[in-house]
DNA sequence: GGCTAATATCGACGCGTATCGATACGTCGA
DNA sequence: TCGACGTATCGATACGCGTCGATATTAGCC
């Protein structure tokens, strides 16, 4: 999956009402899907959940590896694919990454699915 | 994908809070990347839209094939993963099966994803 | 009973991707 | 400048899954 072809959630939120108000596109079912894919992994839902529940509401690489499981070249392959999806913001401070949930980003694919 | 893996996701919602609450279980991280699994495919996502938007909420696989652009056993296939993760429901009339949404499905999903 | 139509299942193929070890890159301290 | 450490990238492997054609199954009809 290429940087070009993964488009943020709040993208697909710019454009289109919720998922049963009517029928979607072909090209926002498209958008939406990728979005979904890049949450629909049980490593990637607990990164963001750990990110989200750290101290500062931020946590950097070395903080994850260990609880989650897996190895480095992995949890930095998973923070990738968050970041490519708009899900979480990078910020580098000397040797350490430090990852932030984007504000919003969560909200807006959630209003996506919403019925009521 | 058998169907003694696969979990509706209103079993998901019963047990645990959002997401961004609290560090999700490995366990409950699973049950939900299985339920977003089945709604992050484009051909899954308008087949949810098109049963939601048709005359009486609901709609039979001869009415979505055409419109979907796919073969009727690929239809087939993505409308048993919708009903085996709890998104719609089968009701087989004569030689036709309807499919409707479960009511709350969705909205269960959103809600473990929202924020505020 | 036998034909037709709607749907489900099966087997196969190809692509995407989760994972790892090895390695490259960047930054800090001595 | 050099070594150590945190992180990202690369290459390889294995598995999951979306798709289709062929076929089985079921229901209605003559």
């Amino acid at each position: 999956m290429t940087s070009a072809t993964m488009i943020p959630i709040t993208d697909v939120s710019a454009c289109c009402t919720n998922v049963t108000r009517e029928s979607i596109s072909a090209e926002n079912a498209e958008l939406l899907a990728r979005s979904l894919k890049a949450l629909a992994d049980p490593a990637r839902l607990r990164l963001i959940s750990m990110v989200a529940a750290s101290e500062g509401a931020e946590a950097c690489v070395c903080d994850l590896t260990e609880p989650l499981g897996l190895s480095q070249p992995t949890v930095s392959h998973h923070l990738k694919v968050l970041v490519e999806a708009g899900y979480l913001e990078r910020e580098k401070r000397g040797t350490w990454a430090y990852y932030r949930l984007t504000p919003g980003s969560l909200d807006a694919v959630s209003s996506l699915l919403r019925t009521v």
